[in-house]
DNA sequence: GAAAAGCTGTATCAGAAATTTCAGAACATG
DNA sequence: CATGTTCTGAAATTTCTGATACAGCTTTTC
């Protein structure tokens, strides 16, 4: 149960709950396929998920009750009656002491490159929501949500797929929304029908692309208002952009994070959903309608 | 746990579940002798001595197990499980709403909505690298740093984005990577190249897709590994799929938050890069040295 | 490519748990 | 003190759940 030798801190495991969802984790690749679906069940509704019947945990993972009970075997348990009294247990200690389910920065163990790289994220998220003025995010939620306007999305290698995902969303809660490819060629006839009413929001971290500043150059000299979602150190389309919203990208890694990027995405379609919501339901309603009947 | 008649504040009560501790203290003249022991029993180690069975309850409340029965039954319940699953649900209720306000405070500067967006998506990111297992997700990296593997990555209406995202970087660190459309005619006739030395990444959140399913299920069925980003309800696809990669997406919005995979896919990126190193630094020069002259 | 090993689901069974029945005890009431 | 009412628990009953055996299938190994 207790593996030796993990750990060689001179301070005595003081309260070392190895709790099992974290045994769980460890031993992850030694269980079988079906086992696996059961782990990942119980880890994503821990302990929840534990409580309930046989018959309804492996309905929920997508197993058969004996895979179930094979799984708590293999976890030590005598059977699945032992199985729930332990989870009962655990959650009850949880419970009492409220010092344990504390938790913010991890306690040291398992530190993967995957928790390292969160961090990282976050701390990313975080300063990117500081350094954002909250009039300037309102005021692109305004643009956003004017009927009248024709919004398009746009971006580059990477970011490209950003763009193409606020689109998607757009699409839904409004009309008057679609995604101009970065290439030149693609975009350069569908120009002349850019003017006044329309909105550019262009993706650009560095490495700067040039064929989608050009596209945006192109576009604000004909009057269209440009938004940015950019880096710290602003994509040259900065120049004529009426909007900038720069996000954190620095990652323990050879590339770029945009999650900073995705997180304004997102809180953006929020909002203009939310503000636009008397015409968005049914837009929605007419979308999961159509969904349905297809299948 | 909540006193009622405590608080005489103007404000409306704003979360006020009628727990059902409350809803026992206050029927507590009503019951019989027997029900008042049960009562005490429940309420001294709520909620957890109802969790057991009947027999032990009983047992620990020096009453008969039908006095059991009968005390469940007159506070509403259809049964002993019934009210089994109240006891659990409103445990879980309880005890994942701390972790949705984990830091609601903040510093005291506009709660704007984005603030409170961020601290949900920041949530949704450690939530989700909790429950992923380590080992799983270094099988990821392994089977994706498979250089005689073909990698396909594969999304949803709005995953399908990230899908993009994943290709367009793996496609620079790696050969023999692409993007499949979900659409059934768009795949139908590509299908007969796959075979096992494939890999399948997809991309799928709730409101399952099932084009998305079908191809995973037919590249499955062809002897594909089948790699899945998912919710932690597990989209279908978890039935052929090989390793399950689980991230939360609730949000303070209409929309679902992508936040979790495109963490996951960022440190896939970042591990892959690193791991193939070798052969991917030349290849990103190369890609770099290509830019330069095309401009 | 054949044989072995391993994994998983169906069908089935044993046993435990919840529920009901019913008779006796406690209590109040006239 | 007798009687009706209420309450309670032992035992019988039923329901349901956890457990097992076995056969088909996949994967691995030689």
């Amino acid at each position: 149960m207790n593996q030796s030798g993990m750990r060689r801190d001179p301070r005595p495991p003081p309260t070392d709950p190895p709790s099992l969802a974290e045994r769980i984790r460890l031993e992850m690749d030694a269980f079988t396929p079906s086992e696996k679906r059961a782990a990942h069940l119980l880890l994503s509704h821990y302990p929840f998920a534990g409580l309930d019947t046989v018959a309804e945990f492996a309905s929920r993972a997508g197993i058969s009750a004996p895979s179930v009970l094979r799984f708590v075997t293999r976890l030590g348990f005598g059977g699945f009656p032992d199985f729930q009294k332990h989870l009962r247990e655990e959650l009850e200690a949880q419970l009492l002491s409220p010092l344990a389910k504390a938790s913010p920065s991890d306690k040291g163990h398992g530190a993967t490159a995957l928790t390292s790289f969160a961090e990282a994220v976050i701390g990313n998220l975080r300063a990117t929501v500081e350094n954002i003025a909250p009039a300037e995010f309102e005021a692109v939620v305004t643009l956003l949500s004017d009927p009248r306007r024709h919004i398009h999305f746009t971006g580059g290698r990477f970011t490209g797929a950003l763009g193409r995902y606020a689109e998607s969303h757009f699409r839904i809660v409004r009309s008057n929304v679609d995604f101009i490819e970065g290439q030149p060629a693609l975009w350069r006839d569908r120009m002349i029908e850019i003017g006044k009413k329309d909105v550019i929001v262009a993706f650009d971290i560095r490495r700067y692309q040039e064929d989608v500043t050009a596209l945006c150059e192109t576009a604000a000299k004909q009057g269209a208002t440009v938004v940015l979602l950019t880096d710290p150190w602003l994509s040259p389309i900065a120049r004529v952009a009426r909007h900038v919203l720069p996000a954190h990208i620095v990652a323990p890694s050879n590339w770029d994070s945009s999650a900073g990027l995705l997180l304004l995405t997102e809180a953006l379609v929020a909002a203009v959903t939310k503000r636009l919501w008397e015409t968005a339901k049914p837009r929605m309603e007419a979308v999961e309608r159509l969904r349905n009947e297809k299948s």
